[in-house]
DNA sequence: TATACGACCTACAGCAACTGTAGGTTCAAG
DNA sequence: CTTGAACCTACAGTTGCTGTAGGTCGTATA
């Protein structure tokens, strides 16, 4: 039987994050010592690395729910599977080219300045007008 | 004189967003109607959409903060500028990095799934083992 | 001039996915 | 038996917004 912090150690994770997956009801509740504490089994250790692999691998919370909920029925066709996993790469080759726009918006507004005065800094009169950029760029995060 | 929602068009941002960026101080308070409402001019306008615009380049809003703050003194060396904008490029260039190596992990796991049922569905395989992956990818995000 | 109605106001809750804190209890080594 | 690290709950904070409720303002039209 292991602690939640044993449990954290061996899966590179953090006591309140593994606190935080039980309350959101992805990780189970546990069975608890004497005192009232959290004890884990082989079972949860298994279902923690798949959680925390998941999420290295970029899958949301909710993505990994619906691959756990899958890996529960063995029987039931892999396509689902496969198209949660499809959808994670096309997400990731999204975000991957709009960071290499930004990337390259970047370079030119960083080559571009010669100036040493802020007050007439290229990267600022970038950032000002738009309509000196390239790309689109449009909504920002990812 | 503009009022909150045509200066949200005029920028392509939300009116919650304005007035969200006037409580954390990155916007003025900007005057009044004399029933109370918000009216903008041309200076107002103007760092709005160079917010926007440094918003959709990935800078932090507290990266902006500092922009701001740089630009508003002319006489300095634009190098705190420079700096600003080189460490903006190099965390972009860490997240493609990142994503790059994401994606061929995602491919690789995809392609190798030849199955049809759960039961022995390699991607759910390579989820539950670390140790079928090439790269390290550790931590989550970006 | 009256009225309708869209745009505005404040205040606050919620999102993802955690992370950190405070104040108290339990476990295990010495 | 003591000590101190690890555990417990509960809740606030992070980033950058977005949405809601319940009420007020501004202006175009009848």
């Amino acid at each position: 039987m292991l602690s939640i912090g044993t449990l954290a150690k061996r899966t590179g994770t953090k006591v309140q994050t593994i606190r935080y997956y039980e309350q959101i009801g992805l990780m189970p509740e546990p069975g608890r010592s004497e005192g009232g504490q959290r004890r884990y089994g082989a079972l949860e250790l298994d279902r923690l690395a798949f959680i925390r692999h998941s999420r290295q691998l970029g899958f949301s919370l909710e993505a990994i729910r619906e691959l756990l909920d899958l890996s529960d029925s063995p029987e039931r066709s892999c396509a689902q599977v496969d198209a949660v996993a499809q959808k994670q790469l096309r997400e990731v080759e999204a975000r991957i080219s709009r960071l290499q726009a930004l990337r390259m918006e970047l370079q030119r507004m960083i080559g571009e300045c010669r100036s040493d005065r802020v007050a007439n800094c290229r990267i600022l009169e970038v950032l000002r007008d738009h309509e000196e950029c390239l790309s689109d760029h449009d909504r920002p995060g990812s």
